[in-house]
DNA sequence: CATGAATGAGGATTCATTCAT
DNA sequence: TATGAATGAATCCTCATTCAT
């Protein structure tokens, strides 16, 4: 079936939205300035279009934004979900849900940014927005810690801090490895994380443990 | 001894930059709008003065944002030295630098967003400068794991990561105990997240590592 | 032919700036202020433009000013050099030079005020920057006055000296006809100038050399 | 007689008056920026006093302005007065009248800025204030050539026009001078400056008149 | 649909002037 | 009398947004 006039429309629509989003990704994943430097103009001409054309497809600049902010990393927050709320057990749920994060940020660098730019707006709006897409997904994480505690895999902790934590540890190691010249092994550094969590640093598991 | 009109006048001085970095402070923490939305005329009008007295006592605004983080966190940077350059064991290090990094916030909780701020900054100029007061105490901290592998207290793992990660946990912990209406005690907020990097979760912490 | 797209954009973009310009010359010949008050707020609205236009056609006031500087004066440059570079011997070549310098402004007035702003640079920026139009065009008549010394037309008087005064004659004069209610015919006072400068004003010509 | 109370309060009150002018001089003198960067601060700075005192000795700044202009100068103007109302005859009044206008800025470089800038006003305020100094003693140049064309030493030529090209070619000659390092000895440049006016350049008098 | 010229509010900075001490 | 801290109007420039074509 031929798609009618209106599919064909909406289509075209996506495409173009996407496009300007991309552009916006392209300038903010140039480091030269955070966030400023971040104007309209740079963007249609990133895009290719006409100043005017953004605002075809955006209301306005902070409608741009923040589709760019769910757009980008949304299919990392499925991909994720999709471990984190899978069959696996606790301990490998966390071993995978580590190693896709970092290795998704491999194969994106370009979004880190738009990750940190999104934790920043989570940060910064502290807890007015609760719904904020990284605030949705740290709670995910907190579940498996949760399931863990219940089944006895993991003492007694609060599952929210240590998720918390845990999101944190990860885009820190992200940012080491784009950082880096020549980073770890992905498995490695997902290792090392992981491995911490489970275990710490002590030498002996035993020691230092606070009374 | 009368003061010397001279030293008066330096404690005036003294005096009214810290007003205005104290009114820079009021407008970051007030969660409008992170960095943007500080322009000069609100920190003028947020200390009362006239937009051009501002420019007597910082010759621009660039000088002023950063007299701002770097007077800010100051004493907080001066006590967590204190503690990591001190004689202390390392995991008495750790405890006592993850106790003062909270405790610290809970006492100036209006300085947390320039923490923040302070970190987006070491971020976003990836590892331009690395000279930046975050990253260098970050440092300071992987030291502390640098000479606990040495002795043979933790296991041999990547103390500049480690650190980065310690720090990030600190960092994510003051935020919830701060949106929190009735946050935990400082001692046990402390003890999670040493007893984390210590012992990991694991209910018996030789399970579950990763092979 | 219908014209390009692209032509009829670069037509108006001149246009516009065209516009501009004559704007800025329009302040400057209103005797209020010299060069001073010349404010990008006042070019606007004498150009019936939002201030932010006039950044879409200059990309600053500098360059603003530059504009108006090199292209309000050239035709009367062109006009000059190609007499100064003509085939006419020296002596004709003065008389038609400021016959034309003289004239031009007769035909416009406006921009006396823009040459004095131009001498003015020339002279504020002592030598720094030789490549002056006004110092360019000096040294032009210079070079007049050299042929007629080598054709023995001239006594043998230093040229750019010389040709320095001849410009300045020009000005002076200039100023008083555009000052006069009823000027003097532009041939008198043409005449006037030449005659002075070839054969000075005394009476018997030999007697009054200074020893 | 020792000085009443209220005549020393005049002569410290002169004494500062001009001490604020020379500043003046002084900056106007270091050829950074023309009139632009010569602010009451700099001002203040320069004399050694508080800003706030300019005050006390200056209604506002174009007072101290004009004050500069017409005391900076007031020297000159008086010793060329003199000899331009002197009993000398023509001829010899102009010679010294121009060796003495090169000599005095040879003993007065700082002050060369201030002729042009009261030039410049005097031209920009095209005719408005007929009484401005600089005028006056173009004047009384013309007066000269007056009495020489009535004593039938001088072609009977307008004497203003005259009087205004030599004051200008004066200028320009000054200009010259202070611009080389080793610029020609006094006499020889007052010597071209008059020979021109009284014999013009060509090489036999009666050669290239107008007809 | 797309364009891009035009807008004007808003931001950083300067500087003449005032006034309490 | 002298000071110099404080002021705020004025200036250059940017940029999100609109709208006629």
């Amino acid at each position: 079936m031929a798609p009618t006039p209106k599919q064909r429309k909406a289509e075209w629509d996506a495409l173009c939205r996407r496009s300007i989003q991309e552009a916006v990704v392209r300038i903010l994943s140039r480091e030269e300035s955070g966030a400023g430097g971040l104007t309209m103009d740079r963007v249609a001409a990133e895009a290719g279009l006409a100043k005017g054309t953004l605002y075809l497809y955006f209301q306005n600049k902070q409608q741009l934004l923040t589709a760019v902010k769910d757009d980008a990393l949304r299919p990392l927050w499925e991909e994720l979900s999709a471990i984190l709320d899978g069959p696996l057990p606790p301990v490998e749920k966390l071993e995978r849900f580590v190693t896709r994060h970092l290795g998704w940020f491999d194969e994106h660098r370009e979004l880190f940014r738009v990750l940190l730019w999104d934790r920043q707006i989570a940060e910064t709006t502290l807890r007015r927005h609760q719904s904020h897409p990284f605030r949705t997904y740290v709670a995910r994480v907190a579940r498996v810690f949760e399931d863990g505690v219940r089944a006895g895999l993991f003492r007694p902790v609060d599952p929210q801090r240590l998720a918390a934590i845990l999101v944190e540890a990860d885009i820190v190691t992200i940012g080491r490895r784009l950082a880096d010249v020549a980073p770890a092994p992905l498995e490695a550094d997902a290792r090392l994380v992981v491995d911490l969590f489970l275990n710490g640093v002590a030498a002996r598991p035993a020691a230092g443990r606070m009374p």
